[in-house]
DNA sequence: TATGAATGAGATTTCATTCAT
DNA sequence: AATGAATGAAATCTCATTCAT
């Protein structure tokens, strides 16, 4: 990679933590582009060097932050010398990312319900087009570490997901109902019946 | 209620009305009161008559539109002659809504995510506000209704309400990753463990 | 007419003389709308509540200058006592119009180009659209006043239109290849050429 | 001419082509630097090693196209075996311009009501700063050619492009206010008008 | 020569809000 | 209470031009 290359993906990645930090304190509606740029020590017309708008560099950013830290999770995982079956290893993965979560609220808040389905089967699906880490390797280790017989997978992923995803927000950032330490009892609990109901023994 | 009252009536409801189908359409982001007031038929200078801004016009639809299914799930159980208990109550409900929200798409994409924890939250505390149905007493009554033993009744609520809500977005929607009819089973699967997590016997 | 009425029609006018300014001085693309305003001492979105953008603005101003010029070259051959007869009434119209453009070579230099068939017939078929002179009384008039048998009178005036607007823009103008006094015989003689091409006697 | 030069030629005839696709299907003015070159395969910055801008670039083009018009129809004429007496030669000359365009009905879009006098002359007097056809030799042919005594021959040639340039372009490319084949007897009757106009018998 | 990333002035356009009617 | 013309700040986006490679 030349001198240029490295300098172009400086400027992008300047653009986008710029962007990541405006997006997650003031929120996207209230972010322009020239906050943006001026806030990254860029031109303006630099940004539409790299994005088509607003919107598209929020999506980068979303896959690009929640497959980091679904990578993270996952490299934990394998380092722990625990002995690794479907269930733990599953919810390890789901404990990893609160935490993670709980760690970093700004993240949480802005992919926050944004790390969803959609998301997740779109960077699971679609993963040539950029550097970010390529889920399919992950998931596909996690579903054919299952026992034999996991019936509808995706489903289940989906659920935990879901699951995970949407009581953590309301849980991490507004202790509501209940802080995440109450909640995880709970959360797990339900992520378990969630795997039961889908293996066949 | 005079004709002048009846007018303003006409006028706000045209005004929500015609915001919801925007909303829907064209996303709230995308949606400005020029929009909103040219499509309604009425003039810029009274939106603000009626509405502070465009967000306030947009959690007076939340509140309106997710109550109105509530309450018509209610209802819808109360007239059933199955015998009410607990677990089957609340799966009545649940199921209500989702075939409410089968039927409407629109509605579904519009409070999609925004039926969480909390909004139904505040709509169940701060009830006074407005002629929208007070949840207090049907979740007290839900509540009320169930074994004389429920560890954490809220924690519950929140987790239902929260994995069917964000579940169902993405099937009814986009049948991703399955349809709401092959969902279902194990959506209710999953609600009856969480209903069981929390009942002590 | 109401108070309100004429100060719109008064912003209107405004923003009409100053675009035309701008643009007889600068030139169309060289004219932003931003100095449209600024000059016409209106704010910037005044300028959209009366005009889709420049070119919708230029369009008008064609259509008013030009049947403007046109009409008041048909008043002035109407009060001459001079004897009334087809091919008079045609070259004094058209040296009528000669002779306004030399005075105003702004406005030529203007809609120079643009007197030509497409407007002229724009002019005279769509006159509904705004309050600028109906062509077609004109036209008409001009048509019906020849000799009983004109053949294609509509080919005749679109050549005579073209000769002229074309001819005298380069010679008023530039004084190329001659000035429009050393032109205005030769002109004149292919007009009536044209003329008797057209009419069976 | 080297393999540099001939790479050179290949560069700037690409932009020049590439600039005449999309000036004569976007319009001047909505034809950015940008769009040529990307589309023409070279880099911005080589724009400026051919043309100073868009300008220079689309009288460069005027010229080129025009003179390669008339060059062609100057060669047929000459090669006719029909006897060269002045006035046909020249609605030779007219005529075969006119089929030309009616062939290439985006080369007279372009070119259009640039095919004036202004262009003209331009290319007449300035023949030294292109390869492109030198316009003096056969324009100096054609009025020697004439009968001893042509009045005016400048003016002459001056009206007949005119008319034909402006009357053309409507003729053909909309077919107002009739097709070209219709217009054609009434055209070349008004050339040859004024051509009796200048000829001293 | 050729490149194309970067620039940043400035053009276009939108829109929430006000206020005289 | 209702109107809608007017505002002008601010947002989006374009593009000719430069310059380091």
């Amino acid at each position: 990679m030349g001198k240029l290359d490295i300098n172009k993906k400086k400027k992008e990645k300047s653009l986008l933590d710029t962007a990541f930090e405006l997006f997650t304190t003031k929120g996207l509606a209230k972010t322009s582009i020239s906050d943006i740029v001026s806030k990254a020590g860029v031109a303006k017309g630099t940004f539409y060097l790299y994005f088509k708008d607003k919107y598209e560099l929020r999506n980068r950013l979303i896959a690009h932050k929640s497959s980091q830290m679904f990578k993270k999770a996952i490299e934990q995982m394998k380092q722990t010398d625990m002995e690794h079956d479907f269930e733990t290893d599953i919810i390890f993965v789901a404990d990893n990312m609160i935490n993670q979560l709980c760690e970093n609220k700004t993240t949480l808040s802005f992919i926050s319900k944004n790390l969803s389905w959609g998301v997740f089967k779109n960077a699971l699906t679609s993963g040539g087009n950029s550097k970010d880490v390529d889920f399919t390797d992950v998931y596909n280790m996690i579903i054919e570490n299952a026992p034999n017989t996991v019936k509808e997978p995706e489903i289940m992923v989906f659920m935990i997901i879901e699951l995970v995803s949407s009581t953590c927000y309301s849980a991490i950032l507004n202790s509501e109902p209940c802080g995440i330490g109450e909640l995880k009892p709970y959360l797990y609990s339900s992520i378990k019946h969630i795997l039961h109901d889908h293996i066949e023994y």
